[in-house]
DNA sequence: GGGGACTCTTCCGTCCAGTGGAAGCGGGCC
DNA sequence: GGCCCGCTTCCACTGGACGGAAGAGTCCCC
């Protein structure tokens, strides 16, 4: 029974945001073993500390045994919403009362588009995003009207990597999107077309702040009803201009 | 420099989370001496820890100083909504849609009720309750309802306790109250009157899952328009329904 | 039914990271 | 200047965190 031989250079805290970002949109439910394994820590570790959590209702414990978010981590993180998300949703839900479809709002963090709000119906559409999800930003509607008003150099560092090819439809070549985002810059919006999945499709616009992309609205819908974005374009441009003038 | 002589039986992990519970609705942005003094940690223990969650934003630093929840939190909070709340809120917006009106979801947690949704349009109205925020039962809508369907036991454990009084109308009288929740029983349906705000009224319905009442469904509008509260309970009553048949 | 593979839980010696008092810093106010 | 207040940095001390290992429980396959 040899003392443990720590791994140096850690704080607790750092281990408990390593164990919460154990958590993401595709690991929703993870078992200790897991937990322990993509945070790094060492299973007794993880099992003390997972323990504590739990105790503070940051961890729920599933019937299965298993761990995912607990409610205490959704209560704290609904007073995260900040101005942007509290003035756009009336207006993202007039957007969807008038049009019926799925709408989006979200901004860009980092090189991803990050949801921060989804209004949905009962329309079938397939699931990419949620609220908190990320994607890449070429194969979205809204990660394209966002990419589309960035300055010169982030574009080109953005185009500069390989990008990633979620269906046989996403654009990648370089050239290709450069194209594409000047012609969004020239008419205002967005449409995509099965980039990011097949089976749906897109039309988005910017909430242009003093000519600064702070977020972009989007709908999403099945690709067979694809004829119906351009009917759409007009609610949405009106919808962007509502929003970025309440911020204003 | 004599070493702090350190309050034991706290982990780390509690001192974090007692950190991030100094957060709440009235109390969105704290300074360092605040969340010391609320969290119940030495200052300097409460800055070292509060930069190591700000470092993983789970906390946020405004431009004034204060810190507020992070980024990171409210992502991770994402992950926790579970099969209700999602196959509510299709409906909440179809309610919403058909009325116009601040539609809510609520459940029981403890003596309280936790609004888990809330679908608010551009009429205002006296903002009371939000998502993860919680609210006394007896003086509000949908708590009124959740109420009425639980088990005697329950109600005469929440009845015999001192009631809150948030505004003159409301009924904290245990008889009267427990008449209240018969005419609820009786109806399917709750009505209060400015009993948690001056200035605001609502309907709400339970959604009872074999006899259960998991959640409650509810609809605040201005006191002024009162009158129009009855046209509101048979869309009420019908969402109600409808969520609990997705559940089902 | 026995053995192997797996995950979860508990235990415990070692030792370093966490702790809080105190001092230093900076700004606002009288 | 002198005071107050909140924030930041420093440091000696020590008790709580760490992880290896063993034990318990479960499942499956031979």
């Amino acid at each position: 029974m040899s003392g443990g031989s720590r791994e140096p250079g850690r704080s607790v805290t750092s281990r408990v945001l390593a164990i919460l970002s154990a958590f993401d949109g595709d690991h929703r439910r993870l078992t200790l073993t897991e937990i322990a394994r993509r945070s790094g820590l060492a299973l007794s570790t993880a099992h003390r500390l997972v323990a504590e959590l739990e105790a503070g209702r940051a961890l729920r414990r599933t019937s299965d045994g298993s761990f995912c978010v607990g409610p205490r981590l959704w209560e704290l993180g609904q007073l995260a919403p900040g101005r942007l998300q509290r003035a756009a949703h009336p207006w993202l839900l007039e957007l969807f009362s008038a049009t019926g479809e799925n709408v989006h709002l979200a901004v860009r963090d980092g090189m991803e588009v990050l949801y921060l709000d989804k209004v949905y119906g009962r329309r079938a559409v397939p699931i990419v995003s949620r609220p908190g999800g990320r994607l890449p930003m070429h194969p979205t509607g809204v990660g394209r009207a966002l990419l589309a008003y960035e300055q010169d150099w982030f574009i080109a560092s953005y185009l500069s990597r390989t990008l990633e090819r979620p269906t046989p439809h996403t654009v990648t070549e370089p050239g290709r999107l450069s194209r594409e985002l000047a012609a969004i810059r020239a008419q205002g919006y967005a449409l995509t077309y099965e980039e990011m999945t097949v089976g749906s499709c897109s039309a988005a616009a910017p909430i242009l702040v003093e000519g600064h992309p702070v977020a972009a609205v989007g709908v999403v819908l099945s690709s067979h009803r694809s004829r119906e974005l351009p009917r759409l374009v007009s609610p949405l441009l009106s919808t962007a201009r509502n929003i970025a003038a309440a911020l204003a």
